[in-house]
DNA sequence: TTAACTGCAAATCTTTTGCACAATC
DNA sequence: GATTGTGCAAAAGATTTGCAGTTAA
């Protein structure tokens, strides 16, 4: 694979946050070094770093595909109240054990997510009674 | 809420269906029995079955989704080589309490969605070398 | 009778793709 | 110089929506 500038630039800016951005928003927010960066190159090369491993695809139904750092092994939650994705660090050997116990199949990764309240909507909601 | 032909002919159908269908499929399928049926109905009804919790909803990256008529609590294997959802029965128990753990937050629902092999295509592959 | 539901078609939203040009090796 | 990557715009695919007509209560 070829170097590009587009590519490094984009693989950066989704490193470098940790609010789960989605194509769009990556693409908005790199306009302002890189004003003729296009949608279709920002989606052309999520899927490639996604393909090669250097960074991860966060769907939510019914929304874009949302693009994270991987760094630790980590689920999500999206909150039904602000649409915002938060990581969540369960144990993730015991998580792996239940995968590994499923019989006949082949896991080679797996995702979960959680539906419900993150915690600043959840904090917010306990204080307003 | 109203009874409708068309809701009931649908809900039947995905109670009636172990493969996961999609709304598009849903509704080939009923057209033999109701010819004037229109996706858009299909849409419509599949999202007010899923918000009463008649059936729920499966939701794959960047396919489809399908739709499960909810029976026992089980979770999802998609397989890359056939692309067909098979469910995968973990200890539910065990999943919630890791669920349960995470601090700060508010839990309603969760969806695991593993990727690899499903049995079948798991099978062929090892018979064939 | 009236409010909910449907069919149809158009609109919306996300993502992919074809093509001519530009950049990398 | 060959080939990969990009910008742009158009296309594709999934889902929603507006509206006029139909149907259940």
């Amino acid at each position: 694979m070829r170097y590009s500038h587009q590519r490094e630039l984009i693989l950066r800016e989704v490193l470098g946050r940790t609010d789960h951005p989605t194509a769009e928003q990556i693409c908005t927010s790199l306009r302002a070094e890189c004003p003729r960066l296009s949608l279709g190159t920002v989606y052309r090369d999520l899927n490639t770093l996604v393909e090669i491993g250097k960074i991860r695809r966060v769907s939510i139904p019914g929304e874009a595909d949302r693009f994270d750092g991987v760094q630790a092994c980590h689920q999500h939650l999206w909150c039904r109240k602000c649409h915002r994705v938060q990581n969540l660090y369960m144990p993730q050997e015991r998580l792996q054990e239940l995968v590994d116990g499923c019989p006949d199949i082949k896991a080679e990764d797996y995702t979960m997510t959680v539906f419900g309240l993150c915690s600043d909507c959840l904090a917010a909601e306990q204080s307003e009674g």
